[in-house]
DNA sequence: GTGGATGAG
DNA sequence: CGCTCATCCAC
C-alpha cells in the first residue's frame, strides 16, 4: 500500500535492520542487556517472556476413552442428545465433525464408538452414564470432564513451582513460563550473572551472542521465511501415533536470521513443556498439544499450528511472515462482532490486509476503545498478562434448555431441584479441593420461550452446609418471585429454559484457624480448637515474593498500624493514614469473632500489596493490555505520577475472597 | 441488583 | 448443537 502508514504515533524508531516489509512489526529484536535480564518484574514488558498455551486434544472424547479404557486409536465421538460435541482424531479421519447428527456420524464410519455424556436423571443426586437418556427428564453433567480438567491443571502447577498458569477453559491453560526460563538460563550460562567488567555500558551493555539451539525433538519451529500454511486444516498427524512426540521437529530455515536469546528462552520453555506434556500423558493419559511464543494470543495461535499431540514454536523473527496470511478472524477476540465489523470496514480478511490502517484511523472509527489493542495485536504485540486465576471458577451454573416448556408454575421447583442437586455437588467437589469455599449468591435464571430470560438473585447463606435442600428451597424462593404460583399467574407460561447458579465463588484465604471454624459443625465449632485438619495445601509460587513485598511495606511503615478496638471492623494504615473497614456485608452475618478478624487481617495484607504495588508502578510505569479492560477513558495507565490506582479488581475484600 | 451483549469452547 | 463460563455495561 501506499505511504498512509508513516502517520505512524508516538515514537516507534524501527529497530535496526527494519526491511521495508518487516516495518510494521516492530520489535522482533529487542536488544537484551545485562540489567534486564538480571531484574525481575519486568512483566509483559519483558524481552525475554515466554508464553505457552497448552490444550487437550479433543479433550471430552479422550476423557471417555480413558473412562472406559478404549483403544486411544479407536474413532469415539462423545454424544449429547442427537448431536455430537467432542469428536477425537482417529474419528475425524473419516470426516465426521462435531455438531454433526450420529446418525451422520455412523454412516461415515460404522465402527465408531459412541458414548452419551453422564447425566442427571430425575431425584437422583449423582449423575451417571446411561444408554439412551431422555432429554424431557435428564440433564447433562459435565461434571467428569471439569474433574479431569483438574487433574490436568494441577499437573501443570507441579510441574512448573515458579511459573504462573491460567487455566483459559476447561481443556486449555497459559503458562507463563518467563521466570523458570530465566532461572534455567542463568543456570545454564552462568557467566551472564555477572556484568564483565570490560562491559562499555555497564550493566545496560548487550549480552554476548547467544549459543546455537539444537531445536531438535523441541517442537516445530515454524519457518521464517515460508508462509504460513494458513494453519487450521486437519491436522496431518502420523497414524496411530501413540506416545508423546515432541521430537517432530522440521527443518528449521535458519539461512536469514541468527540465533537470539529470546530463541534460547523458547528452546529452553519448550523442554520443560515437553516434559510436562509427557508428565501428563504418562500419569493421567491425555495427549496435548502446544504452542510456545513470546505472548498468549501468539502462543494459543502457535498451538493450532499442528495437532495432535505436538507442540509447536513460534520465533520472534517467524511472527511476520505466520501473522500476515492470517484470516484475523481467527484470533482470539475477533472471532465475533469486533472483528466482523473490522472486516466490513476495511474489506480486510487477514492480518496483512490491516497492516496499511493507521491507528488514528482504527480510532475514528466505532473501535475507539479496542483500537490500541487490535493495532498492538496485528503487530503480534499482546500485553495481557498470565493471570493465575482461581483453581474455582468464581461462578457455578447449572442449566436446562427445556424441549417440553414448563407451562405451570408449580413445574419450577421439580427442575429446580435437579439444577441443585447438581450444584450441590460441584460445590462439595470443590471444597474438597478449597475448603473455604463460599458462594455468595444464588441466581436462578427462566427463559420464556425464545426471547426474554430473567433473573432474581438473593444473597446465599454463610454456611457449610449447601446441601440440596438448602439450594433448592432458596431457589424455589426465587422462582416464586419470578415467576409466582400458578393461582396467582394471569399470563400463560411458557419457559424453555431455567438455569440456577452461584456467583461470587470466592475462597477465604485467610488462615488455618477461620476454615476450621468454618468446616466445624456450627454447634461444636466454638472452643475444640484442638484438632488441626490439616487443609489440602494449597500451591502459592509466591510466598517468597509475597513475604518480600510485605517486608518490604512492613519496615517503610512501621509493623502493625495502630491499635483498634478489641471487636473492630476496621483497622487505620499507617501508611496513609486510611481507615479501612470490612465491607457491609461481611460483619453482622453471624459471623465468627475468629473469621472477622482473619478477614481484617487479609484485609491488611492486600491493602500492604497494594501499596506495594504502587510504589512498583511507579517504577515501571505499568500498562496492561487486554482487550475489552483496554479503555483509553479509563484513566491513563500510563502515567506514573498522579495514578491513584485503587485495588480494583474488587475493592477492600479481594484478598478475603482473593481469586484464587 | 438485573438483564443484555459478547465471546470463548 | 446444548451447555457452560467470564466480563462489561446500562439502567
Amino acid at each position: 500500500m501506499t505511504s498512509t502508514v508513516s502517520a505512524k504515533p508516538v515514537s516507534w524508531k524501527g529497530k535496526g535492520k527494519a526491511t521495508n516489509s518487516e516495518a510494521d512489526f516492530y520489535d522482533l529484536n529487542p536488544m537484551i542487556t545485562y540489567r534486564l535480564l538480571h531484574s525481575r518484574n519486568l512483566g509483559v514488558k519483558d524481552p525475554l517472556r515466554v508464553i505457552a498455551l497448552c490444550d487437550s486434544d479433543a479433550f471430552y472424547a479422550a476423557c471417555e476413552q480413558i473412562r472406559l479404557g478404549i483403544d486411544p486409536s479407536r474413532p469415539l465421538v462423545v454424544q449429547q442428545w442427537d448431536s455430537l460435541i467432542a469428536v477425537n482424531y482417529p474419528a475425524r479421519k473419516f470426516g465426521i465433525t462435531r455438531m454433526e447428527k450420529i446418525k451422520e456420524a455412523k454412516k461415515k464410519c460404522p465402527e465408531l464408538v459412541v458414548v452419551h455424556v453422564a447425566t442427571y436423571k430425575e431425584g437422583e443426586k449423582e449423575p451417571g452414564y446411561w444408554e439412551n437418556p431422555d432429554t424431557s427428564t435428564h440433564k447433562v453433567s459435565l461434571d467428569h470432564y471439569r474433574r479431569e480438567s483438574m487433574k490436568v491443571i494441577r499437573m501443570f502447577q507441579e510441574g512448573l513451582p515458579s511459573g504462573e498458569i491460567e487455566k483459559a477453559s476447561i481443556d486449555e491453560a497459559f503458562i507463563d513460563f518467563t521466570r523458570p526460563v530465566r532461572e534455567e538460563i542463568l543456570r545454564r550460562y552462568p557467566y551472564l550473572s555477572q556484568v564483565p567488567a570490560d562491559a562499555p555500558n555497564g550493566a545496560d551493555s548487550p549480552l554476548p551472542p547467544p549459543p546455537p539451539i539444537m531445536w531438535d525433538g523441541l517442537g516445530t519451529v515454524l519457518p521464517v521465511n515460508a508462509p504460513s500454511p494458513v494453519n487450521s486444516v486437519i491436522a496431518v498427524d502420523a497414524p496411530g501415533d501413540q506416545g508423546i512426540s515432541y521430537d517432530d521437529s522440521e527443518g528449521i530455515d535458519n539461512g536469514d536470521d541468527s540465533t537470539t536469546w529470546h530463541d534460547v528462552a523458547l528452546a529452553i520453555a519448550a523442554e520443560l513443556m515437553g516434559k510436562i506434556r509427557h508428565d501428563i500423558h504418562m500419569k493421567v493419559g491425555y495427549t496435548t498439544s502446544a504452542g510456545i511464543a513470546r505472548n498468549k494470543f501468539l502462543a494459543k495461535l502457535t498451538a493450532s499450528y499442528k495437532k495432535p499431540n505436538s507442540q509447536s514454536i513460534l520465533r520472534n523473527a517467524a511472527i511476520p511472515n505466520y501473522l500476515r496470511p492470517l484470516p484475523f478472524q481467527k484470533i482470539r477476540f475477533l472471532g465475533g462482532k469486533l472483528g466482523k465489523a473490522i472486516a466490513e470496514e476495511y474489506e480486510a480478511s487477514t492480518v496483512g490486509d490491516l497492516l496499511s490502517i493507521s491507528l488514528g484511523q482504527l480510532m475514528q472509527r466505532k473501535f475507539g476503545e479496542e483500537s490500541i489493542w487490535v493495532y498492538e495485536i496485528l503487530r503480534g504485540i499482546d500485553r495481557s498478562e498470565v493471570k493465575e486465576k482461581s483453581a474455582v471458577n468464581k461462578s457455578m451454573m447449572a442449566s436446562k434448555n427445556l424441549p417440553n416448556p414448563i407451562m405451570k408454575a408449580s413445574q419450577g421447583p421439580h427442575w429446580i431441584r435437579v439444577l441443585a442437586a447438581e450444584l450441590a455437588l460441584r460445590l462439595r467437589e470443590a471444597r474438597e479441593e478449597m475448603p473455604a469455599l463460599w458462594p455468595k449468591t444464588l441466581v436462578l435464571h427462566a427463559r420464556q420461550s425464545y426471547d426474554a430470560s430473567r433473573s432474581k438473585q438473593a444473597a446465599f447463606p454463610f454456611t457449610r452446609d449447601a446441601s440440596v435442600d438448602v439450594i433448592a428451597s432458596a431457589g424455589d424462593k426465587l422462582w416464586k418471585e419470578l415467576v409466582g404460583t400458578d393461582n396467582s399467574r394471569t399470563t400463560p407460561l411458557k419457559i424453555t429454559n431455567v438455569a440456577l447458579g452461584f456467583t461470587g465463588v470466592g475462597v477465604m484465604e485467610v488462615g488455618q484457624r477461620s476454615i476450621d471454624a468454618f468446616l466445624k459443625p456450627p454447634s461444636t465449632s466454638k472452643e475444640a480448637q484442638g484438632t488441626d485438619t490439616p487443609v489440602k495445601r494449597k500451591r502459592d509460587s509466591h510466598d517468597d515474593a509475597q513475604d518480600a513485598r510485605r517486608d518490604l511495606v512492613r519496615r517503610k511503615s512501621g509493623s502493625d498500624g495502630e491499635a483498634v478496638p478489641d471487636r473492630a471492623t476496621y483497622f487505620v494504615c499507617n501508611e496513609c493514614g486510611k481507615r479501612i473497614s470490612l465491607p457491609g456485608d461481611l460483619v453482622g452475618d453471624g459471623l465468627e469473632q475468629v473469621i472477622v478478624k482473619e478477614a481484617l487481617e487479609a484485609l491488611r495484607v492486600e491493602h500492604t500489596d497494594f501499596h506495594y504495588a504502587q510504589e512498583l508502578s511507579k517504577e515501571l510505569g505499568d500498562s496492561v493490555g487486554s482487550p475489552r479492560k483496554f479503555r483509553p477513558s479509563s484513566g491513563e495507565q500510563t502515567q506514573p505520577g498522579t495514578k491513584k490506582r485503587k485495588p480494583k479488581q474488587s475493592g477492600g475484600i479481594a484478598k478475603f475472597f482473593a481469586a484464587k
